[in-house]
DNA sequence: CATAATAAATTGCATATACATATATCCAAT
DNA sequence: ATTGGATATATGTATATGCAATTTATTATG
């Protein structure tokens, strides 16, 4: 059954697909984060919503999916995870269902515990991916994250 | 509270972290990827694992999990459902618990059903992602990949 | 021969993910 | 004021993910 065009379609999907290296690089990226940061009782997801709403201060739910590009399902979810163990809190805007979203001093302690086995899981992921892959993945994921993920997301 | 100290872990995490850039993408891509495959009933991860189970021949679950960079509870259980589905079959080695997996013609004629839309997908990945990401994203998963294969040297 | 060490695959558990749907709240048109 | 959008958030369902512990079968060792 295995046609010669069975055969270029195996060689061109295992050759060029994008789909399957990402997820290998992020499975690999995100496994180095998690051991490092698991000690705190934290992963990388959670993480990434607390030094969110951190840096740029108190946000409403649809936005932070739109800086993350995460589904509001999902982030929903996470937040309830989070609010938790205290290290986010949220509280009607008083616009409808809107929530706001900031960060608590648990929340900011933790960042400070975390930060150096942060910096760790870093170095290691650079070394893993190297210089040139972690220079174009910075430049792309930034340009992404500027330029909003509307036409793709959802 | 917020002190200077704070506010530089913040701009260091939120200006560096490859992990959540890397994860960005990926929820970008796959998203891609998935609604393509979606009309086929099948998502992004049971086709890579088709994928190379049909390029590579017949073989065992450790060394796609190897390949794939997965753990082998996650391998397992997407097993489960593929088979179920009729794309793969397994059956055991002879050599302890061990399994040897294999395409059918089930599968084949999915990834031939599916192979257009696949491109499809990747088009719109390299539209997203711009051609030196996907360069270099690429030449960074091949030698992931590879890694994978010679550690279990097939 | 019995049992321990080994190795592969599975299962239990918790989180992550997203689509579809439900719910809640405001605002506009009637 | 009531109804009908419009929007934000939450919930139902299913897959994806990985660590820890368990099962299953082989092999090594006493």
């Amino acid at each position: 059954m295995r046609t010669s065009y069975a055969e270029k379609i195996l060689k061109d999907i295992t050759g060029d697909c994008i789909a399957v290296r990402l997820r290998m690089m992020d499975r690999a990226v995100t496994s180095i984060y998690n051991k490092e940061l698991r000690p705190h009782g934290i992963k990388t997801t959670q993480m990434n919503i607390i030094v969110a709403i951190s840096a740029f201060g108190p946000m409403e739910i649809k936005p932070l999916c739109r800086v993350l590009n995460m589904d509001s399902s999902t982030v929903s979810r996470a937040l309830t995870r989070i609010e938790k163990k205290g290290w986010l809190k949220s509280q009607p805007s008083g616009q409808g269902k809107n929530l706001i979203v900031s960060s608590t001093n648990e929340g900011f302690t933790l960042l400070q515990r975390v930060y150096p086995d942060w910096k760790k899981a870093q170095k290691k992921a650079e070394e893993l991916l190297g210089k040139e892959t972690v220079r174009v993945l910075r430049g792309a994921g930034d340009k992404m994250f500027l330029e909003g993920m509307t036409k793709y997301s959802l």
